[in-house]
DNA sequence: GCCAACGTTGGC
DNA sequence: GCCAACGTTGGC
């Protein structure tokens, strides 16, 4: 089981979105660094849901379908996600960033990266700050 | 809306 | 194959 955070600018595709569709095909991931991130996804693995320009993680999917190619364009692929659950209360970047045992993670060093991976013990962690 | 930090393109 | 010019993304 990997773990992951997909970005999506809300005025594209919003977690109201993805609640009303459950299930969608994520694609429009046009940087090689984060379409092999997505070959790298399998089924059952989890997502932040992240609102960019917002700068927050709202939800969490999971991944349902592996790699596949863009029917459209085939020099890119994509996954499906499906909706998991909305978060009991948004965890913005800034409070990301004011953990430095969190400073490693690529939403923090890599600001336009769209899709990444977030290791276990940092995903238990920002899961954790849900509650507080 | 601005602009830093990338990524891409194309002329050489 | 280099790199200047341009385009895009996303945090601020």
């Amino acid at each position: 089981m990997q773990y992951w955070l997909l970005k999506s600018e809300p005025h594209c595709w919003s977690w109201a979105n993805q609640i009303e569709a459950n299930t969608t095909s994520w694609d429009g991931v046009r940087n090689y660094q984060a379409q092999s991130y997505l070959k790298e996804m399998h089924i059952e693995d989890l997502c932040f849901f992240y609102h960019s320009h917002e700068c927050k993680i709202v939800g969490i999917v999971s991944v349902v379908k592996a790699f596949y190619l863009d029917s459209h364009d085939m020099r890119f692929g994509n996954i499906d996600v499906q909706t998991i659950r909305t978060l009991k209360r948004s965890i913005g970047l800034k409070e990301i960033k004011s953990f430095d045992h969190l400073s490693h993670l690529a939403l923090v060093r890599q600001s336009r990266l769209s899709c990444m991976p977030i290791d276990k013990k940092a995903w238990d962690f920002i899961l954790g700050l849900e509650a507080q």
